[in-house]
DNA sequence: CGTATCCTGACC
DNA sequence: GGTCAGGATACG
């Protein structure tokens, strides 16, 4: 699942190949594509000049020549592949950008839940996001507030793209551990000290993920702490790492040294 | 607040 | 051949 490190890493990736390129061809090859990229707003896209690649949380945001902007979210399984125009289409491509140096983009996505939309110029269509995660300078103040009024539990809390933009399952629960918090504990319960020894520990899960290239590690060191490792020791105190769910989906954690 | 929905590969 | 996963949204 990609999250802000990983669609830092992509929109970087993007960035290089499109910047100045104009827009030749373009097409969405996948019913749940179509949808929210219908004829009227792919033939807006063609012709348009991409000026700048930006990213907001996990969206990414093409700024158009048109003053228009492409806005694109990966959801689980989205990614992008430049090649060129003259490759065999990706099996899972669902969205194919030609451009005028003869570059290709697709967004890759097999299981096509990725969204791209055309917002027209000046209509910005983002939903309402957090300040980003990546951003040193978040103020701890904002995010304690935002924790206090939430009667959920802290990792649902920090699922909340609203409190924090780029955070997901696997560096909400990789930060709790880091911080030593127990994810069912009640947002509005956490103290302003552990709040603050939570924000930091967001920030570095998320530099060190930078870090490797935006890419998850499978193996070695750089393997998750807690994510996708039940039943597995705790590195810390040696306790088996639990699983359980919260709102639909697996959170994974010490239940020793994380505490309420 | 929980639950269904979108999708399809992976797994039983 | 059925179930599950999961980010974000919609709905009850």
């Amino acid at each position: 699942m990609p999250e802000l490190p990983e669609v830092e890493f992509a929109s970087r990736v993007l960035r290089k190949a499109v910047v100045g390129r104009t827009v030749r061809r373009v097409r969405a090859l996948h019913r749940s594509q179509r949808r929210g990229l219908p004829p009227r707003h792919l033939a807006r896209l063609r012709g348009a000049t991409i000026i700048g690649v930006e990213r907001r949380g996990k969206h990414q945001l093409l700024a158009l020549s048109t003053g228009d902007t492409l806005v694109v979210h990966f959801r689980m399984t989205g990614d992008w592949l430049v090649d060129t125009t003259a490759a065999s289409l990706e099996p899972y491509a669902r969205v194919v950008i030609d451009l005028d140096d003869d570059t290709r983009v697709s967004l890759v996505d097999p299981r096509a839940l990725s969204t791209v939309t055309l917002s027209p110029s000046g209509s910005s269509s983002l939903p309402p996001l957090g300040p980003d995660a990546a951003d040193p300078d978040v103020d701890a103040g904002v995010f304690i507030g935002a924790l206090s009024r939430r009667r959920v539990s802290i990792k649902v809390a920090l699922l909340d793209q609203r409190v924090l933009a780029g955070v997901g399952n696997i560096y909400a629960a990789e930060a709790l551990w880091v911080a030593r918090i127990d994810p069912r504990a009640p947002a509005n319960s956490i103290t302003r000290a552990r709040a603050v020894r939570l924000l930091a520990a967001i920030r570095e899960v998320l530099d060190r993920a930078q870090r490797s290239s935006g890419r998850y590690r499978d193996t070695g060191e750089g393997r998750f702490q807690v994510y996708d490792r039940e039943g597995e020791p705790c590195s810390r105190c040696g306790t088996a790492i639990a699983r359980i769910p919260q709102a639909g989906r697996s959170t994974y954690f010490c239940p020793h040294c994380q505490r309420r």
